[in-house]
DNA sequence: AGACGATAGTTGTCCAGACGGGTATGTAGC
DNA sequence: GCTACATACCCGTCTGGACAACTATCGTCT
């Protein structure tokens, strides 16, 4: 314990109640994610990659294109191209070159990564009981709608992310 | 515009309203930090390395043992070692082998380092009141008590983000 | 049809972050 | 004081994320 000295009250840590809210949201976002990695660890996957499955199963048997898939993924993504690469050598999608637009190229989830999202569902449903299942239904709620608020102003009109998902 | 196939509503995007907060929560983690790392790039610093001046000099003159610093930062920081370094090759902090404990490494903030506190600190409060100048103090404070809810059993109790802050 | 600008994706390259093992020092027990 | 274990930090190495430059294709204007 080298906190030995008398740990003097600096009025507050914070230099403004908007910085005081960012700093609480990264570590926030810090402490969940750590509980994430260690889940995905095992499946050598990252919380990125895994989203891009999600992305891909819910469109499914439709494919995607690949810039579609980056822009509708939880976070920003230049390397899209190496995330489905790895996906794609592992045999969890599939990719065509377009027929009716030659640069497009479309991805498909292939049925080793519908079973491997099978498999994952019922564990990763109790890992987000360990990191949020001691809120009640109703604050979680509050919490979406305020963060929701909180990134309005810096998402573009048409992300997925910009309105309440239909109920 | 590849959306045109009728926006087939999946009857929810989330598996479970923990999943929902937590996707919640790492969007818009990921859009506010877009606006600070466009803020840190110009000075060369990563939030991560501001915000070991901070820490630095909120004890200053005072100074800090390495793994206290790691413990204190925002986000977990193996790397702490390296971070350091890079503050040191800058001229930003100081680093003594301490007498007391020869294994211990004190850092201090150096004269370098005040100064370029001193002059980020209100362009950093611009860059703080765009990414959530629009929503009212009240708001916040919920948010940041929201935050730590949901953080809380994360947390050990002896890190400086366990309890609130004496106001 | 040829040219120009926009779009879709890929690749080279760099840098931060992560992990684990390694060294030096401290502390406790005998 | 010697041994054994813990602590503090450092370093080699690997991986993923970020940017920018590049290629291929499309649409449009003339």
């Amino acid at each position: 314990m080298s906190v030995s000295h008398a740990e003097s009250p600096p009025t507050s840590r914070f230099d403004s109640p908007e910085q005081e809210a960012f700093l609480n949201l990264w570590r926030t976002y810090d402490r969940l994610r750590t509980l994430e990695d260690e889940f995905f660890r095992p499946y050598d996957l990252t919380p990125q990659q895994y989203n891009v499955l999600r992305l891909l199963q819910a469109q499914h048997p439709l494919p995607l294109a690949t810039l579609d898939i980056a822009n509708r993924l939880v976070s920003r993504a230049p390397d899209i191209t190496r995330i489905l690469d790895k996906l794609e050598q592992r045999g969890f999608v599939t990719r065509v070159r377009s027929e009716v637009d030659r640069r497009a190229v479309l991805v498909g989830i292939a049925p080793a990564g519908v079973e491997l999202l099978d498999e994952m569902r019922e564990p990763l449903r109790s890992c987000h009981e360990r990191q949020l299942g001691h809120l009640p239904v109703g604050t979680l709620k509050q919490i979406v709608a305020l963060l929701r608020q909180m990134r309005s102003p810096h998402e573009t009109t048409n992300s997925p992310w910009s309105s309440a998902p239909h109920e």
